[in-house]
DNA sequence: CAGTATCCCTGTAGATACTG
DNA sequence: CAGTATCTACAGGGATACTG
């Protein structure tokens, strides 16, 4: 890693990595979703209700969007049913979402004044 | 932490942790400005140089907002000088943007195609 | 159930010029 | 050096109704 001890190797390359990243996590929805995902959600309704608020058009979208890049796949079961699932590029995903609720869990209180 | 093995504690608080996190990241440049800070920088103008096309408006914009959510401090020197830096406050974000950087570095080629 | 179709509004941010 | 002032644009997203 590039950030240690304020002796950076390239910040210029880290700013970019960032960037790639803000952007593929970018909006209000795509973490939320994903996270439903990674606990379980599969159905479309299912992951309208674990993601708080969010409206069909934007789920609709959003998840479009998901498997465009990648990160999640869609597909429809012998059943006849549309299963959403997380690819293992977004599982890779995980450890920046736990650090995220972790902070936001930690500094809840500092948030909110 | 709530994920583990597809056995999340409670989702919807993790849904608003995660929700807070984001709503402190939010935006463009945040992350950037903050780790030109953990990366060293302190005057106006060198954040503006380590954080890539951003412009004065933007920078005086998110300093200001950062300031106000006590993630930076500004103060003047006793040779007049503005200095910026991050609060330990701000330091707890560094696992967040490590992960960040992490995975924009390990996943880059995907995020092309 | 799994979505689409419209319509509309606001906030985020860019460009550019200016200031103490 | 450390910012502020305007003016503008567009994309992200909300509300609501509808569909196969």
């Amino acid at each position: 890693m590039a950030i240690r001890k304020n002796k950076p190797i390239d910040l210029q390359a880290d700013m970019k990595y960032l960037e790639d990243t803000m952007y593929v996590i970018s909006g209000k929805w795509k973490m939320k979703i994903i996270l439903a995902l990674i606990c379980g959600s599969k159905r479309y309704r299912e992951i309208a209700k674990a993601v708080p608020n969010i409206t069909f058009r934007m789920l609709s979208k959003e998840l479009k969007q998901l498997e465009q890049n990648k990160l999640i796949s869609r597909t429809v079961t012998m059943d006849n049913m549309i299963q959403y699932e997380i690819t293992g590029y977004a599982q890779t995903l995980a450890p920046t979402i736990i650090e995220m609720i972790k902070w936001g869990k930690e500094h809840r209180e500092n948030i909110k004044n």
